[in-house]
DNA sequence: TCCGCTTGTCATATA
DNA sequence: CTTATATGACAAGCG
């Protein structure tokens, strides 16, 4: 925060407050991170502060520049300390804020801005590039700035000359005529772009209709959002992951200014102020949304959260997206989608070099001698037993036993869990043999999909089969019916959509998988690459439930579904294959964690019993100590004593022929040694007593 | 190529 | 007997 002074402290009488609210009682299940521009100290600011809670943290910054104080608003309000505030409490804030006018946009885009302005050199400067942001946006990605916006680099890129936008002139009166005030909502109206909705001509009152109609609809959905939280986490995750991986692919192609601060002063540190400048206002359009009483608060409160994750993921943990694009979100595709599609990433280099897949069926011979050797491993061979059986599911009479019959391999046992053979054992003997999809890199062979793979391995030896026979799918796409059938239901059959978010197993089982994958086809359909190899098969047969239903469902309610539908007894096989496995996979997973736990708390006990036994040999080293000193000291104690010791005749007591004996009066004798026998002690002490 | 680690799977024991 | 769970053993993949 301390980089955000100087620019603050500029910012005149108004508290600027930026909160994190961690709302998940309200089930959204988001942080929000917002930057408040709030009038000096009112009831809001005691209430903001409440609101943030113990689980969230608030940062305030001096409404008085002159106070010099920054730092936490739990910290200078006692209020912050107060214990977690309902839900109420902060959807009820959040709704008086917004009648308020208060403009407040995520943190992460004030923090863009910001540290540019640090960057800048002055708080003077720090203005100047605020307007110059709005300015260079309008000729930028955004190309949607207002001509009175651009006015605003004139005088120094003051935001107040800015916020004559015809957009806010609305919220000009409602707002304070703070520079900040506008350059936020700017960047707040920038946020509703997460969605992946431009604003084209914001300029314009019909599109600034749509625009509020738009953010209206986003009102209404996050008001609801509370309603439909348990909804939502009964969703598809795909829906989620869309947006997310929309951010990402957003963040990686330079479309997404919302930076973190830590991001932000990584790349100050290491890259020239003017790709930072690009990097951080280049593209931000200086849309204004915030008309007042509207929901734009709404709509910039439920994207901050999701830009920040975005901006985290695409910054720091995704260089390279290709494994974290959701498979699932990939799904999102238009239904028409034509199989065109299948390898149609943001990414370029994710394609196929030169490939189409509508060229890519019949001439996939071809295709791959003009690819690498890196592509031949790319062409994962699951797609086109996949797209096998999918064409044969849309033709009629599709008979789901027949499917073994295509997995059969001659010299395998790669019959499968989709071997017709209904005995148990034999199928997941032949399932063990399936580490296969994934290991078709480095050449297993008896897998499902081992009819195609070898061919593949052939192919890349240099030997390329007869296109009909690598893709048989290939006749049908010729057809240009059964193809696209097919391809269509890869695309938009989701039923079966892998669903990691409680799976531990999906989860692990795509760590590994996700590794070979990336090897592996990129032909594959991105909703089908992250599939596990269960996932694949139960696609494969139909099956009309999803994995993680047939894994986690308690047994009655699994006899139930198995009971609901009609399943033919190779599905059931697999079905009840993929529960075991699932189960399994789960039981040796939590296995090896207690295995582990073991470990470690008997290495905890070895390090404790020694350190025990450290202590019992000091103690006994001690112990041995004192009883030497105390031996020493008796010894010393015999030589006085019987110094000073005479007999009836004054003559020396000679200390080796008799000894001390103390009786249990504590009276002491001297008795002559050779009368210590046990049998006479007694007797002898009484009359030798002194 | 070897080695160690992780993970999934199977077989088997146990509850 | 069936089912779920636990665990040893094995294999594959990866770095």
């Amino acid at each position: 925060m301390k980089y955000l002074k100087p620019w603050w402290s500029d910012g005149g009488g108004l508290l600027h407050l930026t909160i994190l609210l961690s709302l998940a009682e309200l089930h959204l299940d988001l942080d929000l991170d917002l930057y408040l521009l709030l009038p000096p100290p009112t009831r809001l600011w005691d209430e903001l502060l409440l609101a943030s809670g113990p689980t969230s943290s608030a940062y305030a910054l001096s409404p008085f520049p002159a106070s010099g104080v920054w730092g936490r608003a739990d910290q200078l309000h006692p209020k912050g300390r107060e214990p977690d505030p309902a839900a109420e409490s902060a959807g009820r804030l959040l709704r008086e804020v917004r009648a308020l006018g208060v403009p407040f946009i995520p943190r992460t885009r004030v923090d863009a801005w910001l540290v540019h302005s640090v960057a800048a050199g002055d708080a003077d400067g720090a203005h100047g590039l605020l307007g110059a942001a709005a300015a260079s946006s309008a000729g930028g990605v955004g190309a949607s700035v207002d001509d009175s916006s651009q006015a605003a680099p004139g005088d120094g890129g003051d935001p107040r000359a800015a916020a004559s936008s015809p957009l806010d002139a609305g919220e000009e009166e409602k707002a304070p005529a703070e520079p900040t005030a506008q350059v936020l909502d700017a960047a707040a109206s920038q946020e509703n772009e997460v969605l992946g909705e431009r604003h084209q001509e914001v300029g314009h009152s019909s599109q600034n209709k749509e625009n509020e109609q738009r953010v209206s609809a986003q009102e209404k959905k996050l008001q609801h959002k509370n309603e439909d939280a348990h909804e939502a986490a009964d969703k598809p995750d795909w829906e989620a992951e869309k947006t997310t991986e929309s951010r990402n692919e957003r963040s990686l192609n330079g479309t997404d200014t919302a930076f973190s601060l830590e991001d932000l002063f990584q790349l100050l540190s290491s890259q020239p102020e003017n790709s930072l400048e690009g990097l951080l206002l280049g593209d931000t359009p200086p849309v204004s949304i915030n008309d007042g009483m509207n929901s734009t608060h709404n709509v910039n409160f439920s994207q901050a959260i999701s830009h920040d994750v975005n901006l985290h993921e695409a910054m720091l943990l995704c260089p390279d997206n290709t494994f974290r694009r959701d498979p699932v979100a990939r799904t999102s595709q238009p239904p028409q989608e034509p199989f065109l599609h299948l390898n149609s990433h943001t990414n370029s280099e994710q394609t196929l070099p030169g490939t189409n897949w509508t060229g890519f069926l019949p001439l996939v011979g071809n295709q791959i001698h003009l690819t690498s050797e890196d592509l031949l491993h790319d062409l994962d061979i699951n797609i086109f037993d996949e797209i096998s059986l999918m064409s044969l599911a849309t033709e009629e009479g599709f008979d789901p036993m027949e499917v073994p019959q295509l997995f059969q391999e001659p010299d395998s046992d790669s019959g499968l869990s989709l071997n017709s053979s209904h005995n148990s054992t034999s199928v997941t003997k032949s399932n063990s043999s399936h580490s296969m999809c994934e290991g078709g890199a480095t050449g297993s062979s008896s897998d499902l999909e081992s009819l195609s793979h070898h061919d593949l391995e052939g192919a890349v030896g240099g030997y390329y089969p007869e296109p009909n026979k690598l893709c048989h799918v290939d006749h049908r796409s010729d057809s240009g019916f059964h193809g696209d059938l097919a391809f269509q239901h890869l695309f938009h059959n989701h039923t079966y959509h892998l669903q990691p978010s409680g799976l531990e197993s999906t989860s692990n089982s795509f760590s590994q998988y996700g590794k070979s994958q990336k090897i592996q086809g990129r032909c594959l359909n991105d909703t089908d690459r992250n599939l596990s190899r269960d996932e694949r098969r139960a696609k494969a047969l139909h099956i009309p439930f999803s994995v993680d239903e047939i894994v986690r469902m308690p047994v009655e309610s699994f006899n139930n579904m198995l009971s609901r539908h009609y399943l033919t007894d190779l599905q059931m096989s697999l079905i009840r294959d993929i529960r075991r496995r699932g189960k399994n996979k789960v039981a040796a997973q939590n296995c090896r964690k207690r295995k582990l736990d073991i470990i470690l708390n008997l290495e905890d006990d070895v390090c404790n019993l020694q350190a025990k036994k450290e202590i019992l040999k000091r103690e006994r080293a001690q112990y041995n100590k004192a009883i030497n000193i105390l031996k020493q000291k008796l010894h010393n104690l015999y030589r006085d004593i019987f110094s000073r010791l005479r007999d009836d005749e004054g003559r020396p007591v000679n200390p080796n022929q008799y000894t001390l004996q103390c009786s249990q009066d504590g009276s002491v004798l001297i008795v002559p040694k050779e009368l210590m026998a046990p049998g006479h002690r007694k007797e002898n002490q009484k009359g030798k007593t002194k």
